[in-house]
DNA sequence: TCTGGGGTCCTACAGCCA
DNA sequence: TCTGTGGCTGTAGGACCC
């Protein structure tokens, strides 16, 4: 979905249509909290995801800053969702704003099925989606970031030479701000600078695991199956403070209540945990992690709580703290769930 | 002076055990 | 009895994604 949740803001309140919508935080940009999504009157200011509050604010003080209201844009995800299903149950969920779809099994050519498909959406939803068409997910992803918004874009294996390889290698899936400086000081800067290195050389500065990934995906090879089941690994909460405490009953009641919110979530989906970690961000933005691992796997409140101070008294507190998260993992079914 | 929240996966290392 | 090795588990941190 393009610019996803400006466009939805956009789209219930047209008078916002055609200025620079921020959408973060709390929708205040004089406190903390990043960008989550810009409409593209604001990218044209600098501003883009991930980017503070304030910092969008002062590079952009006209533009209308909102709340993020995960209930509004989840209810408009599960709608476009249900309109992929309708072309292919084949669907990968990626997140609140895109899937992949497979259409391997579908007797219609793909670009008239796309073309439906954003037909559909907008229809319905009245918003814009920007898709991409490849023989695998690599190439579907990089395909449909070739043109947005409202783009769509084919590619076949033919194409990764001339269509591909002149990007950025940070296009690639996988590949961050820190890869991408360690690329750079090998004088790797496109795709087909990643593609001119030899395995064993990309297997030797990155490992077996990465090195092998960034080899293949420079070249469009990607045989990852699209996943449509899956089981969460871990629940957690973190919350980052207005202002950094440093009383321990501060610190201690925000622990508990954190813990609180996790237990609630591992209930309502019918989990239970046999790890538990905390985190622990302090002022200066060192951020640590303790886990205790239970003998056997638990929902109770007051043990999970317990195993949290357990792990809270290993940490020694000598700065400010900015931000605290508790963690459950190793989770368990218990079939208990509400849903 | 600033840097969210909810996740996944990978790596390194330490301790235990056969 | 001592030492080395390899597997497994738990922990901590880091990179990345939306």
């Amino acid at each position: 979905m393009d610019a996803f949740f400006a466009a939805v803001e956009q789209k219930r309140r047209p008078e916002l249509v055609g200025k620079p919508v921020i959408i973060g935080g709390d929708g205040n940009p004089t406190r903390r909290g990043v960008v989550s999504t810009a409409s593209y009157e604001a990218r044209k200011y600098g501003i883009h995801s991930a980017m503070p509050l304030r910092r969008a604010h002062k590079l952009c003080p006209q533009a209308v800053f909102l709340p993020v209201d995960y209930r509004e844009y989840s209810r408009i995800s599960t709608v476009v969702k249900e309109i992929l299903r309708e072309f292919s149950p084949i669907m990968e969920d990626v997140g609140i704003d895109e899937a992949f779809l497979d259409l391997s099994d579908i007797d219609r050519p793909p670009g008239e099925i796309a073309a439906s498909i954003k037909r559909q959406i907008r229809e319905r939803t009245g918003l814009t989606c920007s898709i991409g068409i490849a023989p695998n997910k690599l190439l579907a992803k990089l395909g449909s970031d070739l043109q947005k918004p409202d783009g769509l874009t084919i590619l076949e294996e033919g194409d990764v030479e001339k269509k591909i390889w002149p990007l950025p290698a940070r296009k690639l899936q996988g590949i961050g701000p820190k890869t991408e400086e360690a690329l750079k000081e090998m004088g790797i800067h496109t795709i087909a600078d990643l593609a001119s290195h030899s395995e064993e050389e990309l297997i030797e500065r990155f490992g077996e695991s990465y090195g092998t990934y960034l080899f293949r995906s420079a070249r469009g090879i990607d045989e990852s199956p699209l996943i449509t089941e899956w089981e969460p690994k871990s629940m957690s909460r973190e919350t980052t403070f207005q202002t950094d405490i440093h009383h321990w009953q501060d610190i201690a009641r925000n622990l508990a209540e954190i813990t609180h919110q996790v237990v609630a979530d591992m209930k309502e989906s019918g989990y239970a945990a046999k790890n538990v970690a905390i985190k622990i961000r302090f002022s200066d933005f060192e951020t640590i992690t303790r886990a205790k691992t239970l003998p056997l796997a638990t929902s109770s409140e007051e043990e999970i709580r317990r195993a949290a101070f357990h792990c809270l008294k290993r940490v020694d507190i000598k700065k400010r703290v900015r931000l605290i998260g508790v963690r459950a993992a190793k989770l368990e079914k218990t079939g208990a769930g509400d849903r």
